[in-house]
RNA sequence: GGGCACGUAGCUCAGCGGGAGAGCACUACCUUGACAUGGUAGGGGUCACAGGUUCGAUCCCUGUCGUGCCCA
């Protein structure tokens, strides 16, 4: 029995249960041994993490796709699991060790702080997780992963220590974009660019030689910066070479204020005569741009800030070299004042020597941190880097080639631009959580990369021993005694980038470098479904390292969806708090409404910006579905053993099937296009606009009448058109449809595990042919009928059931139409007048006597040679229906109707007509639009005839 | 500054070379035996603006204005 209320929350606890005991959704399950797998590893969420309207609708997409091809008989994996997110995860412990008061993670240490991490991700690590599962999503949870397993961090080491034999992983000096909160290097792609009121400071650097004197413009050069405390850090001026203003002083020094250090004016086109004073200082310790300047002229690189961001002098070799007699006493003066600070307090003095020219209001772009959202300091540090570069030229191949391709197609623009400018990727993080680095330092520093310790103490010390640095005779000892190596070599400290095992992800989850079979039958996936926000991110990375390490293409799909934003239009970010709470609106409306409205809403290339309305709207589709099952129920509509809805015998039967192929297909295909609202529309129509509003009223007089062969097919194909509506929707919305269908009917086994709709058929070797051609090399593992199956619905489409059932629908709808115009009362019946019936009509009337009677208020239906006197004539397809009503028809009211019918046939005549009468029309549109319009006049010339000859009735009749 | 989108009904959004669509909201009527989380019938849009291409433009092209995002 269907309950009476739909009730969401308690169906979804109920399914959920029954899904995860039948272990519908684990991969490789042994009937589908020989079926063609179908992967999608998900996009792990952050173990931080809490589901946003971003999960939803990433998670409802993977899922529909899941869903679908689980019906169509593949073996499905959908690969879950979370990532560690080295930087959140370490703030949040680290925030909540603050809250509770306990000792910071310094104080703690090393190991501790990690156990620390780890307690918090067994207690609430499995949040996301959990709520993934409230939304229906089908993973095979018995696989679930996390980036920080034993076996994942295995495919890290070896990916490192390979990459570092091959080169393509280096340690090297220069800037990095440095986080002076959390005191760790990032890469580019974390530093958001900010705008920020700041000042132009134009400085005066005296030249050398010259005795300055403010007033005396041939004493100094101008130059101007936006951050006047690294000037302590010059090392140069740069001037463009074609700069007539400049021509004499290239080559000369000018003396540093403050700092007395001489240093060399250049010619460089950096510096934009345009801009400023056309000459720029040169600091390649503090900025991306003077690094690079400073490159070209051999400057020296001189780093004044410490890793806190203050001034770091005293004991700083690079900064003191050089400088003359007296300069401590500024080093000891300045040293260790924060950079804001210094900057003020630098200008100051500036300005009291007469150095500062002018200081101009101005509004620049500066990095921030896009976790700790400090300002970003350009830092020269060892880092370890990996050379994209190299990686990712096979990784724009692969997407030129379409071998792998991005859906929609304009991402793939996006891609390249930054594939082809990719800089070296900085790896290196100093924090504590995340994959330690596989590297070990030797007593003069020299480093050794090893999958173990074991492995970089061998190598270590046979190093030594051949350097004569330590005897063999030490070697053999330290080989052989733990105790008597003990520190002689240490372990970096440093560990790698988040991204960096996420990019192994679509392999490392199936269990490489270890020999598994899952790797073999379920690498290539089939599609990614991501954001576009992480395609630089992730996305490329998972493209370089697959090629590399797995010799193939990670995915020969891309689908790129849009990005839901919050009100504003604003990205939200866990970092940012700007969430709206998905699971607020699965506990309002329930999981299966949200999916829905995500995936109606999933629309190619545009952000969606949630409407609750929409939400509520398709909670509403749901009940309708829920009562429409319980009236079949009611109707004791059931599918008998063998029954075939191609055989049935009643017109409205054969329609419905008719119509519920045409929207099997509709879906199937738009599924396919990776068009969810397509889909989520085709069945939303079928459901309410068909079968609700149209197949059940229209059915009502047979289930409610007498019994018959007809009542009893009519039962049997209510019940078959709701479980092709249960299977069709079931993607989308999992819940409601599994329920329906297990209390509808004794059934074999779940809905997630029924036969989709549309069988596949055998295709002929012609289209095997056709479609090998089609498919290209991309998905070896998938014959070509699965790329694109061949569906065979033929027998289930009927023209005359169509033509026939339209005919009752319209003259339904418009007897309704007018009896509103002319507000007659529901109660009040009418009778109905088929004037000048065709035999058609003649023959098709009496099947319907009883339906339109009952959808159109009508107390007879009757046929007669011309219209009666003083009734309402209307125009359905082609014949006059006439509602005599004595009394209440108003002639006047009705020659306006009519005459308002007449000019609209007239504007369609006269539209067509003149299509038809332009030359070049015929002349150049295709031939169906020029028929078309042909067919357009006639049926208007036709419509006009009859509404006049009405018309002339109605005149004589009164 | 470079790039990518987007301006369609009051709101949220589809559509996209041959007569403008949905959901919500709105109006009127309806306790009809699945459903008032419903039914029936309506109102509402020079498809941002200006040019161009075309037999024909909401749709393609160019420009303008406005909005958003990404990268400098």
């Amino acid at each position: 029995m269907i309950e009476k209320n739909y009730r969401p929350a308690d169906i979804e606890a109920r399914m959920s249960v029954v899904w995860e005991d039948s272990l519908a959704f684990k991969a490789g399950r042994p009937d589908r041994r020989d079926a063609v797998p179908f992967t999608i590893v998900i996009p792990p969420p952050n173990v931080t993490g809490s589901l946003h309207m971003g999960h939803a609708l990433n998670n409802t997409l993977q899922d529909i796709l899941c869903r679908f091809e689980r019906m169509r008989g593949r073996d499905v994996l959908w690969q879950p699991g979370t990532d560690h997110a080295g930087i959140a995860t370490q703030m949040v412990v680290e925030r909540q060790l603050m809250e509770r008061q306990q000792p910071g993670r310094r104080e703690m240490g090393r190991e501790k702080f990690l156990e620390r991490v780890w307690q918090w991700k067994a207690e609430s690590g499995d949040t996301i997780i959990n709520q993934l599962k409230r939304l229906g999503a089908s993973c095979d949870w018995s696989r679930e992963r996390f980036t920080m397993d034993e076996g994942l961090s295995k495919a890290v080491i070896k990916v490192f220590v390979e990459l570092h034999r091959e080169g393509l992983i280096y340690k090297d000096k220069r800037l990095v974009n440095w986080d002076t909160k959390l005191l760790t290097a990032i890469s580019d792609l974390e530093v958001q660019q900010t705008e920020v009121k700041g000042h132009l400071w134009y400085l005066r650097y005296p030249i050398e030689g010259k005795t300055f004197d403010p007033e005396d413009r041939s004493t100094f050069i101008v130059v101007a910066t936006t951050r006047p405390e690294t000037m302590l850090g010059d090392t140069g001026v740069a001037v463009h070479p074609e700069d007539e203003r400049y021509q004499k002083l290239i080559g000369k020094n000018v003396v540093l204020p403050l700092v007395g250090r001489k240093i060399r004016i250049v010619a460089d086109e950096y510096s934009d005569p345009e801009k400023g004073s056309g000459a720029v200082k040169v600091t390649p310790a503090h900025d991306f741009n003077d690094f690079e300047v400073g490159n070209r002229h051999g400057l020296r690189r001189i780093s004044v800030l410490d890793k806190e961001g203050c001034l770091d002098l005293i004991d700083n070799e690079d900064y003191l070299k050089g400088l003359p007699e007296g300069a401590s006493q500024f080093a000891e003066e300045f040293n260790k004042v924060d950079r804001f600070a210094a900057r003020k307090r630098i200008v100051e003095r500036l300005e009291s020597f007469g150095f500062v020219e002018r200081i101009e209001p101005h509004t620049h772009m500066v990095p921030h941190g896009d976790r700790s959202n400090s300002v970003i300091e350009p830092y020269l540090t060892d880092q370890w880097y990996v050379d994209a570069k190299t990686l990712a030229k096979p990784a724009i191949a692969a997407v030129r080639s379409g071998e792998t391709t991005f859906v929609p197609k304009n991402w793939e623009k996006t891609y390249f631009e930054w594939m082809e400018n990719i800089q070296p990727w900085c790896i290196s993080r100093q924090l504590w959580w995340g994959h330690q680095i596989p590297a070990w330092y030797g007593p003069d520093g020299k480093v050794f990369v090893a999958e173990t310790e074991e492995e970089a103490i061998s190598h270590a010390l046979g190093y030594y021993v051949e350097q004569e640095v330590i005897t063999a005779e030490q070697g053999r000892e330290m080989a052989l005694d733990r105790n008597k190596r003990e520190g002689f070599i240490t372990r970096d400290e440093d560990v790698l980038d988040t991204w960096f095992s996420s990019a192994l992800w679509p392999f490392s989850t199936l269990g490489w470098p270890e020999d598994a079979p899952e790797v073999q039958r379920y690498y290539p996936t089939n599609v990614l479904v991501t954001g576009f926000d992480i395609i630089f991110f992730w996305v490329a990375r998972m493209m370089m390292m697959g090629l590399h390490f797995m010799k193939e293409i990670p995915f020969s799909t891309i689908y790129i969806h849009a990005l839901v934003r919050d009100e504003k239009g604003a990205k939200m970010s866990k970092s940012k708090g700007n969430v709206i709470d998905p699971l607020n609106l699965i506990d309002e409306f329930g999981a299966d409404a949200l999916r829905f409205t995500l995936a109606a809403m999933a629309a190619q290339g545009r952000d969606i910006k949630l409407a609750t309305s929409r939400v509520e709207g398709y909670r509403n589709f749901a009940t309708k579905l829920w009562n429409a099952s319980r009236f079949a129920e009611m109707n004791h509509c059931a599918l008998p053993d063998g029954f075939e809805p191609a055989k049935a015998k009643e017109t409205l039967n054969r329609w419905i099937a008719h119509e519920s192929a045409h929207t099997t297909r509709e879906v199937t295909e738009a599924i396919e296009a990776y068009r969810f609202n397509d889909a989520a529309g085709a069945i939303y129509r079928f459901v309410w606009n068909v079968y609700c509003d149209w197949y059940v009223e229209l059915a009502k007089p047979v289930l409610l009448g007498p019994d018959s062969p007809a009542k009893d097919e009519t039962r049997a194909m209510v019940a078959w058109a709701r479980d092709e509506i249960l299977k069709l929707l079931h993607p989308f919305m999992p819940f409601i449809t599994e329920e329906l269908w297990e209390v509808t009917a004794k059934r074999d086994g779940l809905l997630a595990l029924a036969d989709w709709p549309l069988k596949r058929t055998e295709p002929t070797p012609e289209q095997l042919a056709m479609l090998a051609a089609a498919a290209g090399p991309t998905d070896p593992l998938v014959s070509p009928a699965f790329v694109m199956p061949i569906f065979d619905h033929a027998d289930f489409t009927d023209p005359k059931a169509e033509a026939e059932i339209g005919w009752v629908i319209d003259l339904v709808t418009q007897i309704r139409s007018v009896r509103a115009e002319m507000n007659i009362p529901p109660a009040t019946l009418t009778a109905l007048v088929l004037a000048g019936a065709s035999a058609e009509t003649k023959e098709r009337a009496p099947r319907w006597t009883d339906v339109i009677k009952r959808m159109a208020r009508l107390s007879e239906i009757s046929f007669a040679d011309r219209a009666p006197d003083g009734a309402v004539q209307l125009l359905v397809r082609g014949e006059v229906a006439a509602l005599p009503i004595k009394g209440v028809v108003d002639v006047a009211a009705e020659r306006t109707r009519l005459d308002k019918e007449i000019a609209k046939a007239d504007a369609d005549i006269k539209r067509a007509e003149s299509k038809l009468a332009n030359e070049k029309f015929v002349a150049n549109a295709a031939e169906e639009v020029v028929e078309e319009e042909r067919e357009k006049r006639e049926a208007a010339l036709a419509r006009k005839a009859k509404l006049l000859e009405a018309l002339e009735r109605l005149k004589q009749a009164s």
